[in-house]
DNA sequence: ATGCGCCCTGTAGCAACTACGGGGTCAAGC
DNA sequence: GCTTGACCCCGTAGTTGCTACAGGGCGCAT
């Protein structure tokens, strides 16, 4: 298939794919005489895993990693799990940060009694730290 | 004070002052004779403001226009109010997109069995998202 | 005068794309 | 046979919010 049907079946973007080929976490496909990229049912599968991957939040050092363990059927899985249990402390801390932020934010927020600028408690809050429950 | 000194006042990277200075967000500063940045309080309390909105996950052009807004004191500042909610509701959104992405990653975590690649649950999952609850 | 710490400028790098300019290719319709 | 439009190619620059140099100047203490 071209590279435009590969986008369609997988939902990436055109640019991202020879992105991703120029960064070297897709091989570089076959090309027509009139020299486009000609892909096959290992690229699809391969990128569909880039994608899925990605969409999960690891980044691209890992997904290259990820990817070297799968080209070699007969290492050590561990690494596997090791890359996955990290990513997910990460996003874990991620979300305890964000919703201490939400908590402030919710606080300043609602403030705003429709006055003038002068005298805007959304302003002031963001000013002054000392009005924040927890260090952000 | 020097810009040193305004680093250390405010937590904030030197090169992060003059980026600051740079892209307009902080007025240049005056100079002394040897062409070193003097700043004076109105810089550390409008550097601490932009501080203190982006460790609130602001971005540079919503604490932009909230500057905009703390300078001109006659104006109605019910927009503060607006930038404030709806970053609030970005924040609201991408923890309950996270919290998603933490059930499908605990999931996929903690399958591996210790044995090879060829047989690992977690570059399986990864390759396959027809396992995933949701769509992320 | 020489060493040290601070300051200056301008430019390049990071992640992970996205967008663009300027061109080639191919099938269909007139 | 020629144009139109959809698709493809490449290389480069832009995005966000910094951070990190390289290569130089200034000021004070020894």
């Amino acid at each position: 298939m071209k590279i435009g049907e590969l986008s369609r079946a997988t939902g990436t973007n055109i640019e991202t794919i020879r992105y991703y080929e120029r960064i070297g976490l897709l091989p570089e496909p076959h090309r027509t005489a009139a020299n486009y990229r000609s892909y096959g049912d290992a690229h699809r599968s391969r990128l569909a895993f880039v994608r899925h991957s990605r969409d999960l939040g690891f980044t691209i050092e890992e997904i290259r990693s990820l990817l070297d363990l799968s080209d070699d059927p007969g290492r050590d899985c561990s690494e596997a799990d090791r890359i996955a249990s990290r990513h997910l402390a990460q996003v874990e801390d991620k979300i305890a940060q964000l919703t201490l932020l939400r908590d402030e934010l919710a606080r300043i927020v609602g403030r705003c009694r429709g006055g003038v600028a002068a005298e805007c408690r959304v302003i002031e809050a963001l000013g002054d730290h000392g009005g924040c429950a927890g260090a952000h």
